[in-house]
DNA sequence: ACCCACCCCTGGGCGC
DNA sequence: TGCGCCCAGGGGTGGG
């Protein structure tokens, strides 16, 4: 049935950048002032974006000490005492776990980090193999390689003006805009959906057509939304044991629009409607969020 | 410079 | 019951 949110329970949680904040407070405790060992890669896929290949990713990181945990949008990585970074994304279903190195392997691991005090390692395990690590050189401040990814909402150094500025400026939808992480990093399909509904705007709305108060709105929406989600994830994990699960599945609840095709929208009661959009899919109030005479 | 379609990938769910 | 299709979607790429 439409209306059973259980349809859209995640096996392993989508990493939004909540989940992917709680991870990196997991890896500054959990691997900050450690030295990595040895490093395997079981699946070179997974670091397909070190173009130098598997065996020099292993190279750079053995023997290097990690010197700090950071984050930029979803983006992950490591400044290492090497002056490089190793960085990270978690795409659709990676996991970056820190545990004893006597836990069995889990069945999707793909890199393994031993360290060398011997105590728990460091795994990224990822199903989909849509997330990747690298080593990039002389990344420590910001890599190179994510230097086009803007700063989030929740980034102290987020300049709200012009994000309203760049985003009215631009011609296409809003729910384009708010998935440009060059624009605003850190909102996916779920978060958008949440943060339109809030604003009462349709994805497909112009973003040229919108006022300056209605996008500092929708900037105050998303806002929300991440620091909504982020309250509930940071209290329900052990920061040592690096993970995801909970995070999302406890937000879930507390969603208005994703996932609830044909449930009663929580302010006017009018069924929600789910639309294709670019390969997937935009759940919205027919009432609230009345769909734009040439939606984009 | 900007916009956008396409592609990458796996496994749960479901129709036949 | 089992086969095969559909769906989830962030971000890089290349064409317009």
């Amino acid at each position: 049935m439409p209306g059973d949110r259980s349809r859209t329970r995640y096996r392993t949680p989508l990493p939004e950048l909540p989940e992917v904040e709680v991870v990196r407070l997991g890896l500054e405790k959990g691997v900050v002032g450690r030295t990595i060992a040895a490093v395997q890669v079981h699946h070179p896929r997974s670091v397909r974006r070190h173009e130098a290949g598997a065996q020099d990713f292993i190279d750079l990181l053995a023997g290097r000490r990690v010197l700090a945990a950071r984050r930029r949008g979803k983006y992950l990585w490591l400044p290492l005492d090497s002056g490089d970074a190793l960085t990270g994304h978690l795409g659709m279903s990676g996991q970056l776990l820190v545990v004893p190195a006597s836990k069995p392997v889990e069945t999707h691991l793909r890199v393994r980090f031993t360290f060398t005090d011997g105590r728990r390692e460091l795994r990224f395990v990822d199903q989909r193999t849509f997330g990747g690590l690298s080593v990039v050189a002389g990344g420590a401040d910001l890599p190179s390689t994510i230097t086009h990814i803007a700063r989030d909402p929740l980034d102290p150094e987020f300049d709200d003006d012009l994000f309203v500025t760049r985003l009215r400026a631009k011609s296409t939808g809003v729910k384009r805009a708010l998935l440009d992480q060059t624009l605003v990093s850190g909102i996916g399909n779920i978060y958008a959906d949440e943060a339109l509904w809030r604003a009462q705007l349709h994805g497909g709305r112009a973003t040229e057509s919108l006022t300056k108060t209605k996008a500092d709105e929708l900037l105050g929406h998303a806002r929300d939304v991440l620091n909504e989600s982020l309250g509930q994830g940071g209290t329900s994990f052990d920061a040592l044991y690096v993970s995801t699960e909970g995070v999302s599945g406890l937000f879930e609840r507390s969603l208005h629009a994703y996932g609830r095709e044909g449930e009663p929208c929580d302010r006017c009661g009018t069924p929600l409607r789910r639309e294709a959009w670019m390969n997937r899919s935009s759940y919205s109030c027919p009432t609230c969020q009345p769909r734009p005479r040439r939606p984009r």
